[in-house]
DNA sequence: TAGATTGTTAATCGATTAACAATC
DNA sequence: TAGATTGTTAATCGATTAACAATC
């Protein structure tokens, strides 16, 4: 059964026969980014897993684990190099070039999303939202509003490879199959409706209500 | 080592060892509750596990076993009673009581949170937000905004049990003493940063870097 | 050298999937 | 009864953790 629609589809095979990274190990590599550049920016030139581990609060054999997917190899009694372990990490998860993204739906969600900055540091830009309420036309946030039909158009323009779907639910598989018609690659869907797409389009499934349920079911529920 | 900070901490241990319902179980069962209302809006009586299966793409074994956990049993050749269902799954999420809810750090996301309709569904309400910027103050969509001096007073009048953070990454750990000296049992953290909190308050982490690594991963660096 | 750290292999744990019995 | 569906037990799979060897 293929539940790659779920939020945290982690159990997943189909064309990863060579890949020797989990899908956990690419959930936490943001998490290693993040903090490398923190320490590059300090003027920090290796980072020992130990360092990292406490810091994030993971165990320093899985940071070892993670880390040895990027192919940078730490030196004993040092650590591992930011300035490899950087680019690396970028390249694992496909941040290194410039990924141009839309944004189907311009609601609360939609316009949050839009103005969220740190989309920049993952390599990604929002290159166009579309909405199909002629209201919300013009530009929010920097980036320009349009109405569905130019959405084929700006993904050819513009290189568009990823579609990020933040529409009512109702609306929520039709903004699929627009946004797979126009060509995109992945869809990063925010709405709760598991969307049907072609097997060659990938589907990130955000469910805000899945970490809200293991938050109250451990607060309410548990002890 | 605890993971509790983790997007995906499907795997913790601690205090669970007479419940039989794991992490993606819970995770799963906001689907199931979504859809069951849905279906219970539309007159049906009786839910099957194969249909719930194919609506939300799931592997029927799985949702039988994720609905046995709620102690509903179904009934052979006709599926479980909706009627049933719906607040036995409540019940395990902890949304059959009136949750209450402060957030804190009314920024792009904060506001986007206040404004989400969709809370409610879960049994949650968001009783007020704290921001240190006095330029914020007022009402936003119907929700109070104070300074977070009037948080600890906030969070015993109204009984609020779970503080959602939407700080930038500085102030995260500074937030997150806040809520905890002000008294909630769990935080919504959507910040990058692993805050740290004393072993009885539960931490939720939603990253969604994390998800757009896990998406972009696979759009570009597989097949 | 001694010691800290990397990196790998084996054991364990948790979750999914397969097989099949039970039930209406 | 026949057949569809539930529900449980065993097998498999994936990820984490433990143990330890390799390296500077």
């Amino acid at each position: 059964m293929n539940n790659d629609y779920l939020n945290d589809s982690d159990s997943e095979k189909e064309n990863s026969l060579t890949q020797d990274y989990s899908n956990r190990t690419i959930k936490r590599l943001p998490l290693y980014l993040r903090m490398l550049r923190q320490m590059q920016s300090n003027g920090e030139t290796y980072a020992s897993s130990a360092y990292v581990a406490e810091t994030l609060m993971i165990d320093p054999v899985m940071v070892r684990k993670d880390l040895s997917c990027t192919g940078v190899h730490g030196k004993p009694r040092i650590g591992f190099l930011i300035a490899d372990l950087i680019p690396a990490i970028e390249r694992l998860l496909g941040w290194d070039g410039n990924v141009q993204a839309i944004l189907l739906g311009v609601g609360r969600l939609g316009s949050a999303l839009l103005g969220y900055p740190g989309f920049l540091k993952y390599g990604f830009r929002i290159a166009a939202a579309f909405d199909i309420n002629p209201a919300v036309k013009g530009v929010i946030s920097d980036i320009p509003v349009y109405p569905p039909e130019k959405m084929k158009e700006v993904v050819e323009k513009e290189s568009v490879t990823i579609g990020i779907l933040a529409l009512p639910a109702a609306f929520a598989q039709e903004g699929a199959d627009k946004l797979v018609a126009a060509g995109v690659r992945g869809i990063w869907n925010f709405t709760p409706i598991r969307i049907v797409v072609p097997k060659n389009v990938v589907v990130r499934h955000e469910d805000l209500a899945s970490g809200l349920a293991l938050l109250s079911h451990k607060v309410f529920c548990e002890k």
